[in-house]
DNA sequence: CTATTATATCGAAAGATGTCGATACAAAGA
DNA sequence: TCTTTGTATCGACATCTTTCGATATAATAG
């Protein structure tokens, strides 16, 4: 999960489809991020894959959103891996 | 921070010192882990470097350990980039 | 069916990262 | 001082990642 948010166009992903409360269109990752479709499309597999983020298709477009489970995921994985402590 | 932690290795020094309340020798580490001892050295300075860990030395042993704003660093990131959810 | 648009996948090139052996540095002891 | 032990740095090499252009797939419009 840390390599899927160890990057910066990822980052920025997930961030914005934390903020926007609405699914968001592949086209627009690519309009906001200084890369080309291909690319764009690489890291949204890559947060696909981690289980970060989920995509539905609605005709032409596809359009992401975070995954219903996000928050735990990652209080989950800081649970588990670090911040035991808290916890105890 | 994301990419410090993105390390299987580095995940699990920094798990081992959130666990251990004291200090480790950089030996330790070079025991535990199936790496050489400059790789061990190479990750211990790149969670230096991210801030997440203070080492200090004393005699011929260096002796690692988390810093002091471990946890704020860690929620910081989750409140700054993720987590503004659930602090709306 | 064809053309067009949006997205995904492929293959290659460039760059970053992790690992090692060799070596330098630091501290302690003989 | 010389040796020994623990740690850090260096240089090289292999692998992984990121990116691109080209192309394939999906869906809609005409």
């Amino acid at each position: 999960m840390f390599r899927a948010l160890a990057d910066e166009h990822r980052l920025r992903i997930v961030a914005t489809l934390v903020r926007s409360k609405h699914e968001v269109c592949v086209c627009d990752f690519t309009a906001a991020l200084p890369l080309r479709q291909p690319a764009v499309s690489h890291h949204l597999a890559v947060l696909r894959e981690a289980g970060l983020v989920t995509c539905e298709r609605r005709g032409t477009w596809v359009y992401y959103s975070l995954a219903a489970d996000f928050d735990q995921r990652l209080e989950a994985a800081l649970d588990t891996l670090v911040l035991k402590r808290i916890a105890a």
